[in-house]
DNA sequence: TTCTTGTTTTGATATGGATCAAATGTGCAG
DNA sequence: CTGCACATTTGATCCATATCAAAACAAGAA
């Protein structure tokens, strides 16, 4: 067999694995693959996700005011949303990664209301809505599970509306480490090592911070000993002193 | 007929007029009475919506912590939705009027997220949401518009995070106002003449401000002719002035 | 009525984070 | 390799808003 056949070949069979690894540890799963299902419920659940969609870093997964059609789950990769105002002003909304789901503002006008732009090279299965809405009507499990979706995503924002509104820059940054920290604990990988997929800006922009300010506060952390930061790469090294900062708040 | 007697039943005739024209008014009014519904699907609607509840001001509808069971149509009065942290600080996260639904949180994980108390004395539509999960199975118009109010929070609380991340204190009360405003119109009310159900804290904590920043920005917005306030009355006299401060934003 | 308690307004001052600026680092295209 | 565009770090300064303080006001209880 030629040297590069067998390149492919192997290339796929990882691809395949990835894929699989990747739908293990998906917090979607239930609405591709739910448990506790009949053969006929399984086989609708195949059309239910049947375009899969690579977006490249940059590139955006879907704009404001394009027509909603379909939800995506991320199979692989990073997002973030934006809102962009008409002075040209925007502000991330959120970061999305692998086994999360998008699109969700689109349901309640018809339109997307953010932009959503791959930070790394992406991939999605796109769930179209009306079918989503069909099926959700006729298993009741993946109803549950999608409507809890919606309302955890509704006290994310929350949570973020607290970060914004009450406290101060070094807490919002503790927070947002701590918070990246535990979703890719949930996923399998590290909770203390990890790249950044975003630019200090962008943490600023999702924080309500200039890029300094990020800056300066990875500095900070770093200088005293509770973080390690080269560039992109983080590691956690006092997950207990960032804690501390992010719930003690200078009573 | 005793003049006691008479006044009552005025009073009982008022109510149920007040009801009625609150329902017709009522955007969540497509879960409790949608349109193009057969007898026997009417029938089933009349069991979603069965107990009414009143709360009296600064009483609780539901705190965090608590099981979640139900969401509520707001049916008469104010609410304001506030998390509560571990060292006390708190943040209000949304105010909610009659015609909107609250509880959503609840949802994801079984226990409500925030507290939803009464800013004047109130009174809502339990609807049980195993109840509403079942019927929005049956009935597809109704599930679509639940869908939606859902996605619409969503959206909401972007466009909050948008005030707080990326505008400053005269452009978020600026915001603040002409939502309220909207929103009053939307249900029938003066859109530039309204009583502010909430205190300056209140509002600040909403806005991400002190209340010493509001109350400087009512009196500035007043002494530029923009608005008129007398503690909590408030009548908008240059709309489109409010925009543009909300909009314009020192460039 | 008066007292009490909470809300709002306004002024004086302090400060956290923004802004401005410049140097350094990184990665990609040629 | 060089050159360029972009991201990051760090320092110096500024300013919008917080904080502190006190007086005025409003609403309810006794």
């Amino acid at each position: 067999m030629a040297r590069a056949e067998l390149l492919r070949q192997q290339s796929t069979h990882l691809v395949l694995a990835e894929l699989k690894a990747a739908c293990a540890n998906c917090n979607v799963r239930e609405i591709c693959q739910p448990g506790g299902l009949s053969p006929e419920e399984l086989d609708q659940l195949d059309t239910l996700v049947n375009v899969r969609r690579k977006v490249k870093r940059g590139d955006a997964l879907y704009r404001a005011g394009e027509k909603f059609d379909s939800v995506y789950a991320i199979r692989s990769g990073f997002f973030k949303s934006r809102v962009t105002y008409e002075d040209g002003r925007d502000q991330v909304t959120g970061f999305s990664m692998a086994g999360e789901l998008l699109g969700l503002d689109g349901i309640g006008h018809g339109t997307h209301h953010c932009d959503a732009v791959a930070l790394e090279d992406s991939e999605v299965c796109s769930i179209p809505y009306a079918r989503l809405e069909e099926l959700s009507r006729e298993i009741s499990s993946l109803q549950r599970h999608f409507h809890q979706i919606m309302s955890r995503e509704i006290v994310r924002e929350s949570g973020v509306m607290m970060l914004l509104g009450a406290m101060r820059a070094e807490e919002r940054i503790a927070a947002f480490l701590l918070n990246l920290s535990q979703r890719l604990s949930a996923r399998g990988y590290s909770p203390t090592e990890f790249h950044l997929r975003m630019t200090r800006e962008e943490i600023g922009s999702y924080l309500g911070l200039k890029l300094e300010t990020v800056s300066r506060a990875f500095s900070r952390f770093d200088k005293d000993g509770l973080i390690e930061v080269e560039q992109k790469f983080v590691r956690l090294k006092n997950i207990a002193g960032l804690k501390e900062i992010y719930a003690h708040h200078v009573s």
